[in-house]
RNA sequence: GCGUCGGUGGUGGAGUGGUCUAUCACAACAGACUGUAAAUCUGUCGGCCUUGGCCUUCGUAGGUUCGAAUCCUACCCGACGCA
């Protein structure tokens, strides 16, 4: 039995977008969708009760977090991620493959996954494998990454296989290849030598995972897994990752050589990831360069995506699932919330005194409790709800942003949706 | 009433002759955030033009000095102690 099955309900005319259903172990996941970040298996400041109360279906956690702290195998000796974080629906683990970037050439510089044209100084292309001497958490060597951890220092080398190994001891539904996210700001040179890397470390990540026969984690309402005889799969779906940059070659033949990827025995990714190093102005071509390549059959997830107007995009060019922090993040971190209008920095002055909810017709929880003086006041006060009840409504905005997608791909409204969203969306 | 100590920018609190519009923190104001080094980070924070500079500030008023938030005098205010 394949641990994860996907449907296609619906295509949108002329375009590579579709409406579909992905069937994992822990349950349906209906497509496309967005999946919020739960980094060290937590969703920062929401319980697995507030999560399903925003509508989420599935939840992301990562590899080179979680193996850090608690440790892999203790989440597995926990039962596996599900059943230590109160989590009955489908997750995802991401490889670490990101952290080879946000602590390697990103560390310390303010590059982050979207490069926005304005960057000037950023343009400057990095020689990463040059630029000896500076601070960095991760170095990638031949066969795999070296990574200082943030928390205490200490020395750690991943590859691809030992990548695979702690998702397995994780024991999410989907989990993904080892891969070199790249930075934006790299040239085309080094896209290419980091492509080459990546494409290996996807045919290792891809062996190791099928040379596995038994599954060592027994997740929280799935039948345990006994020792299986050669050729059976395992109970989690593995995706190969597309790097290749905003180069149109590579990001094609990336897409193509992840897509024919194949084990001795014929075994083949189980989905794809979109990765990596975007412009802002080239992320929407990248996009569809790639899918226009992968197999329809297949779910495609766009790694690290989650901005409204980004999310239109995707969707319209065939992809199936989104992580993002940012509404987690943005909540957070600076009282920056979703509206229909654009995002709104709650703490600015004017918010003070008003006595509205975020948005008045937001049927989430806080919108239908509490008032933007409120909101901003506990984050003055510096009260944790404060950061809670916004992760609540940012969580809400997103999520049912992309079910809206869904549901007019369904009814054939999709295009409409879109140009009526975008034309009332305006960043400040 | 006497004595002691002290009064610094929205607040707390550095600074005791020049490098002082005056460290720092907080508050305030604004910005950033896209597979979470992040409940974080950045900028502004006396006024006016704005490369750079001009003016006004350290309880009040005088004084000493080339030069004062820093020294002296008086006064005002506060805390504490003694009557």
């Amino acid at each position: 039995m394949k641990p994860i099955k996907f449907t296609i309900e619906k295509k949108i005319p002329n375009a590579l977008g579709r409406a579909g259903v992905l069937e994992t172990p822990h349950g349906k996941i209906l497509t496309p969708a967005f999946v919020p970040v739960g980094t060290k298996a937590t969703v920062k400041g929401m319980t697995p009760e507030m999560l399903k109360d925003v509508g989420a279906q599935v939840v992301l956690a990562n590899t080179y977090h979680l193996y850090l702290q608690p440790g892999d195998e203790l989440v597995r000796d926990a039962g596996g991620l599900h059943k230590m974080m109160h989590w009955d629906r489908p997750t995802v683990t991401d490889s670490g493959g990101f952290q080879v970037f946000s602590l390697g050439a990103a560390y310390g510089k303010g590059i982050s996954k979207i490069l926005h044209p304005a960057d000037p100084s950023l343009q400057i292309p990095e020689r990463s494998s040059a630029d000896e001497g500076v601070a960095r958490l991760a170095t990638i060597g031949a066969g795999g990454v070296s990574f200082r951890s943030h928390i205490d220092g200490s020395l750690h080398y991943f590859t691809p296989e030992k990548s695979i190994e702690i998702q397995h001891n994780l024991g999410a539904d989907i989990i993904f290849a080892f891969d070199e996210c790249t930075s934006p700001t790299e040239d085309r040179r080094y896209q290419e030598e980091a492509l080459g890397r990546t494409h290996a470390w996807a045919k290792r990540s891809l062996d190791y995972h099928h040379s596995r026969k038994t599954a060592p984690t027994t997740p929280s309402g799935v039948p345990s897994t006994p020792p299986q005889a050669g050729g059976e799969k395992l109970p989690q779906a593995l995706f190969g990752i597309v790097q290749g940059g905003r180069d149109e070659e590579l990001r094609r033949k990336s897409a193509q050589e992840i897509a024919n990827m194949k084990t001795l025995d014929g075994e083949t990714f189980d989905g794809y990831g979109i990765g990596g190093s975007f412009d802002k102005d080239d992320l929407h071509s990248a996009v569809r360069w790639v899918n226009e390549e992968l197999p329809e059959d297949k779910p495609r997830h766009l790694l690290g995506i989650g901005e409204p107007e980004d999310l239109f995009m995707g969707v319209e060019n065939g992809v199936d699932l989104f992580d993002c922090v940012a509404p987690t993040r943005n909540a957070r971190s600076g009282a920056s919330l979703y509206t229909k209008e654009g995002r709104m920095n709650l703490l600015n002055a004017e918010y003070r005194n008003d006595f509205s909810p975020i948005e008045a017709d937001c049927g989430c929880y806080t919108c239908k409790h509490y008032t933007r003086a409120y909101i901003a006041y506990l984050f003055r006060a510096k009260e944790m709800l404060a950061g809670i009840l916004s992760s609540v409504h940012n969580l809400y905005f997103i999520i049912h942003l992309v079910d809206k997608m869904r549901e007019t791909i369904i009814d054939g409204t999709f295009a409409e949706y879109k140009a009526d969203f975008l034309s009332h969306y305006h960043r400040k």
